[in-house]
DNA sequence: AAAGTGACCAACCGCCGTCTT
DNA sequence: GAAGACGGCGGTTGGTCACTT
């Protein structure tokens, strides 16, 4: 007999969260840690499955996550990356750790296909020209294989070098703090977690809280309802980020901070791994992650490109483009 | 102004390996 | 060892918004 289901399939509510579960949700990881799912819903009263929870937090309520444009940087590591490990979005959001595997795919799925299949067809029609690239890609391609064995030994032995005590690496000075160590005083990562936090709590003086109010009677009595009849109850919180009137209130009642401005706040220092609220929150492949500064030399290796726009020299899988 | 179309993205679905009983 | 839930992952869907006709 195996374990006892985390939740039961009747009752289970689906479709976008509203800010009153995110909040909710936050408070209690803000309290439990992450993890555990299965406890989730129970402890918290929510009425979404555990999967549905961790899903949430992942991709949209951890800590660190950057929203929005993906930078010229990123998205030359997400076409490399996708290259060389193919659609395994997990392991390629693991090189950049403010992005959720669920961003990167999409991005993919939306952007980089639709560009790297105009590319393409740019270069085929060089190929009918009598530039045919086959020669070059396959160079690249052993190239890769190459540089791929390379990193392996070097992450092996950040690894061993990590799991031996009393012994600092200098592989290791580029991991990540989802790793489990110090991170260095100047990194960014996890420290924007306001801006998720802020996002949802705006959305939800926006969206007003007058009909999740209904359904619930916690977390509630900090809300200020003034201007919200006009507005939807439900929706991504982002989308109808215009303003934050009383909202510090409510930040404040909620997590005891005097304001959540995502650039200077308390609240963004205690969401950091540095005080411990979220340090034991993780991203997947912690532990053999091969160092990002060596990943990003690697990727961005001038002398491996010769030059050349690298995205010509990506061999691309047909089967994920079209 | 209304209808049509495409882009974007949050969330669901289903599969698979791992873990617990 | 077997059964079944959990956790994680990748693929896909459906709702919303913006732009075009």
């Amino acid at each position: 007999m195996g374990r006892p289901p985390c939740c039961d399939k009747i009752g289970v509510k689906k479709g976008p969260w509203t800010p009153e579960e995110d909040i909710i949700l936050v408070s209690y990881i803000q309290e439990h840690g992450p993890g555990n799912w299965r406890a989730v819903p129970t402890s918290t009263g929510l009425l979404r499955c555990s999967k549905s929870c961790r899903l949430r937090w992942t991709n949209y309520l951890r800590p660190g996550i950057k929203r929005g444009n993906f930078t010229d940087h990123e998205e030359k590591m997400i076409i490399h990356l996708q290259a060389l490990l193919g659609n395994r979005w997990a392991a390629i959001a693991s090189y950049l750790p403010q992005r959720t595997d669920n961003d990167i795919k999409n991005f993919w799925n939306t952007h980089l296909k639709k560009k790297l299949r105009k590319l393409q067809a740019g270069q085929e029609g060089q190929s009918r020209d009598g530039l045919s690239s086959t020669g070059s890609q396959q160079i690249s391609r052993g190239q890769w294989e190459r540089r791929l064995q390379t990193d392996i030994n070097m992450a092996r032995q950040a690894l061993c070098e990590a799991l031996s005590p009393g012994k600092p690496s200098s592989l290791l000075t580029g991991l990540k703090p989802s790793c489990g160590y110090e991170k260095p005083a100047t990194e960014p990562i996890y420290a924007s977690s306001t801006e998720n936090i802020s996002r949802l709590l705006k959305g939800w003086m926006i969206s007003g809280p007058k009909q999740s109010l209904k359904n619930s009677t916690t977390q509630n009595s900090f809300i200020d309802t003034a201007g919200a009849d006009s507005l939807s109850s439900e929706g991504t919180p982002d989308k109808a980020d215009k303003n934050g009137t009383g909202l510090s209130q409510a930040f404040e009642s909620l997590f005891g901070f005097d304001s959540f401005d995502s650039s200077n706040s308390d609240f963004s220092q205690s969401m950091s791994p540095d005080t411990g609220l979220f340090q034991d929150e993780s991203k997947p492949n912690s532990s053999a992650q091969v160092p990002l500064s060596l990943i990003e030399r690697w990727l961005f290796d001038e002398g491996a490109m010769q030059g050349k726009d690298y995205i010509n020299e990506v061999t691309i899988d047909e089967d994920n483009l079209f």
